[in-house]
DNA sequence: TCACGTCAAGCAGAT
DNA sequence: ATCTGCTTGACGTGA
């Protein structure tokens, strides 16, 4: 079981998705922000290794306009050190790596050009994370994307275009239940046609279920990860008290936190704590469970 | 130096 | 019709 965040850590001044205005772009701008994008990256993961935390998602904003038709300058081979020298950081920690791309892509719009462009963004994530040299366990987390009035087609429009993504992509790709329109059960069906592993986001479960309970979601989830995807991830946040429904909360509620630890006993998870002090609260939950050993070594189940 | 309008991109639901 | 939220900030112009 590991502990991680998302993109930002609040305590070392720097961050690894600057960017800059569509406006002003130039291939010197580029090298100015990715650099500093991949030297701050470096330091947040040197934070995280001295703080015990070996989960982390990396921003789809590395780098900038990657995927957009005005970029033709090739980061990919001008990085290729920097990218090379960070993922030996990543893999001689066994550090767990996921990315997730942001509300625009949509892999089963209706409209063509939005997928064609969501397909390109795809490729640029998965592209990151073969820049690091990092196994299939490094995954890109993904929703199924809009129902357009008819649910059920949506679904199998994300399957038909699922479908012709290449490898790359499908060994990376995993879905995400949402919070309005996608839950688990949903999730759960799309994966039994195309084995696409399953992530629980605990808080979109609470906002839309069908009555399962957490216990039942693990146990159906953990079935739709195999060996090569590793160990299967989990979102977890909470509610910001006092606030409108679906806000995350500003620090983590620990003991809800141990609450859903012990509902998902004994399977293993690698748990993202989407939580808006993000390292704070990683570093709250990672101490509480090295000091208290029995919320340690689950038992893995596995088929 | 600082405030604040705006930023590549989609979609649904609320107002 | 327009605004808000999503993993959410932060760029950069103008005063």
């Amino acid at each position: 079981m590991k502990i991680g965040y998302p993109c930002i850590n609040r305590s070392i001044g720097c961050t690894s998705n600057k960017t800059f205005r569509l406006k002003s772009y130039s291939e010197e701008k580029m090298i100015t922000t990715i650099s500093n994008n991949l030297l701050c990256l470096k330091k947040i993961l040197q934070y995280n290794i001295n703080h015990n935390i070996f989960f982390f998602r990396i921003s789809s904003d590395l780098v900038p306009f990657a995927s957009h038709p005005i970029c033709i300058f090739k980061w990919q081979h001008y990085f290729k050190n920097d990218f090379k020298e960070i993922g030996e950081i990543i893999n001689q920690n066994k550090i767990r790596i996921s990315m997730h791309p942001d509300q625009f892509i949509v892999l089963n719009s209706i409209k063509e050009d939005v997928v064609k462009r969501s397909i390109n963004e795809l490729i640029y994530h998965a592209e990151v994370l073969d820049l690091f040299n990092l196994d299939f366990s490094a995954k890109i987390q993904l929703h199924i994307g809009g129902a357009y009035g008819d649910k059920k087609r949506s679904m199998q429009r994300f399957i038909d275009n699922y479908l012709t993504l290449n490898e790359k992509i499908k060994k990376r790709l995993i879905i995400e239940n949402d919070d309005k329109i996608y839950s688990v059960k949903d999730c759960l069906m799309i994966s039994e046609k195309t084995h696409i592993p399953v992530l629980f986001d605990t808080f979109h479960h609470c906002l839309l279920n069908y009555n399962e309970s957490i216990k039942e979601c693990i146990y159906q989830i953990q079935k739709t990860w195999q060996q090569k995807d590793g160990i299967p991830m989990v979102d977890y946040s909470s509610q910001q008290p006092n606030s409108t429904k679906g806000k995350h909360a500003e620090s983590i509620d620990l003991i809800d936190f141990i609450d859903f630890i012990n509902q998902t006993k004994p399977t293993d998870l690698d748990i993202m704590l989407e939580i808006k002090n993000k390292e704070k609260s990683a570093q709250q939950a990672e101490q509480l469970l090295r000091q208290d050993k029995r919320f340690y070594h689950p038992v893995i189940i596995r088929e």
